[in-house]
RNA sequence: GGUGGGGUUCCCGAGUGGCCAAAGGGAUCAGACUGUAAAUCUGACGCGCGAGCUUCGGUGGUUCGAAUCCACCCCCCACCA
């Protein structure tokens, strides 16, 4: 074991894939304040779920005395990263990855403190030096120092390059390249010394640092994440309605309380080590205490409520929990006319209606159910509730009697889709 | 530019003139069991109450009838220049 308070914790909670060097240079290294990066390419309007371990992870390194440098990927982003991806990737417009770099960064600033304190967060964008590159520059001083061999015996490009019906193009095979100059770049800079990014990325961080070795004849270290897996097989950070975003108008601060909510068991306690800022000794407790209780075990509420607070605030959280305890208790009836247009401002499915109509209409223009025909087999499966009471009439007539206040109507569908109806009242 | 291989319903993938709304698998959804877990079992899975209608890269054509045949076009991949 080494000395360093951080890496014990961060290999305490399983948060080390893989590390350049040996662990003991890595910790005598990693004496504050150091600088680090990793890097978040704009790919969507959003950071999603994936991006929060390697950025509570800059979280975790800034709360220790280090030097956080969020880098945002306006070049890269506009090439793509080609790593374990089984297919070329089709190209953004400037004006569609400029406005991702936009809302990205933004979002990134609320994670790392910048904050004007001794080691306050930087966020810089590789745009800033990629785009006045010229191209023999980039040929002669940084290409020249890559071997074509070595990369195409990469593992993370292995596919695109072996399987017979994939191909990778230039662009992105070039990306490694830019990657590793981000890397040498932020080391002229800002003396950054260690790149941090998904297990995905060690051919790219490694590429960095020899080539930082090579032109700024500096040593620099790298530490990669685990890829964050689920104990039955499936993709982490999916469901069946897309990725879990942490812009509230993408993903609400309800949805992303209930997508934590529904950990598997099998997974929740490493969930608690990777994402929250709980102490290691508060987890192992945690798990002690749910497993003496023998019962529903309390480690998803706990994670849920860390994860919520931490990305949308204490108000937010307040919100997804009210709606999730006026849903699940099926009390709906008990709810008040404020209450329910709170339920609609915390963010919980809304759809406006006109009457007349029937249970079938409202199912579909509450996009419940997607077509008319699905809609009656949920109501044949005795899937769908109507204000905490299950529906078995099809044609039935929504009116003004069966809403509650005369105007609110909360469906679900199955046990865990919710929509509130609310009536127009022309 | 040349040669070869491809583009099928969310994904993979079978289908080479009628028996095709299209095998099989995956994903997804629902029901039962539960803890808003897991595992398991059952069912649904283009649209329509239905007769039926609209799909198999695009456009035309052949045919009583086309995802399947023909022509042209678009796109993807591999290899060679």
């Amino acid at each position: 074991m080494t000395d360093n308070t951080l890496l014990n914790d961060l290999q305490g909670r399983g948060l080390i894939a893989q590390h350049s060097g040996d662990i003991d240079t890595l910790a005598e290294h990693l004496q504050p304040p150091r600088t680090l990066y990793c890097g978040f390419d704009p790919t969507a309007d959003s950071l999603h779920i994936g991006h929060l371990v390697p950025l509570l992870m800059l979280k975790r390194f800034q709360l220790a005395g280090h030097r956080p440098v969020a880098l945002i990927g306006g070049a890269t982003g506009m090439i793509g990263d080609p790593s374990f991806k089984a297919t070329e990737r089709s190209l953004n417009t400037a004006e569609t990855v400029d406005r991702w770099i936009q809302s990205i960064s933004h979002q990134l600033s609320h994670f790392i403190n910048t904050d004007k304190t001794n080691n306050a967060a930087l966020i810089a964008n590789n745009g800033d030096w990629m785009a006045g590159m010229d191209i023999m520059s980039f040929l002669r001083d940084i290409g020249k120092h890559f071997s074509v061999n070595a990369m195409i015996n990469k593992e993370s490009v292995r596919q695109r390059i072996e399987r017979p019906d994939q191909g990778i193009s230039f662009t992105e095979f070039s990306y490694s390249l830019l990657q590793s100059y981000d890397f040498t770049e932020l080391n002229r800079r800002y003396d950054c010394t260690l790149q941090i990014g998904g297990n995905d990325q060690w051919g790219n961080i490694t590429a960095g640092i020899d080539l930082t070795r090579r032109l700024n004849q500096q040593s620099v270290f790298g530490i990669t994440l685990p890829l964050i897996t689920k104990a039955d097989g499936t993709k982490f950070g999916k469901t069946e309605s897309g990725a879990i975003w942490l812009d509230p108008h993408k993903t609400s601060p309800y949805g992303f309380y209930q997508f934590w909510l529904n950990t598997a068991d099998a997974d929740v306690y490493r969930f608690l080590r990777y994402y929250t800022f709980l102490s290691l000794k508060e987890i192992q407790q945690i798990e002690q205490d749910d497993q003496q209780r023998a019962q529903k075990p309390e480690a998803q509420r706990i994670l849920a409520e860390q994860m919520t607070r931490l990305v949308h605030g204490d108000c937010a959280l307040e919100q997804a929990q009210r709606i999730s305890s006026a849903l699940f208790s099926g009390q709906v009836e008990d709810l008040n006319q404020a209450e329910f247009q709170q339920l609609e401002q915390d963010g919980l499915p809304c759809c406006e209606v006109s009457l007349p109509m029937t249970l079938t209409d409202l199912l579909v223009s509450s996009d419940l159910a997607s077509s008319r025909r699905q809609a009656r087999e949920f109501i044949a499966a005795g899937a769908v509730q109507l204000n905490g009471v299950t529906a078995t009439d099809a044609d039935q007539a929504i009116t003004q009697a069966v809403a509650l206040h005369q105007r609110f109507v909360l469906l679900r569908r199955g046990k865990k889709q919710f929509t509130l109806a609310c009536l127009n009242q022309s």
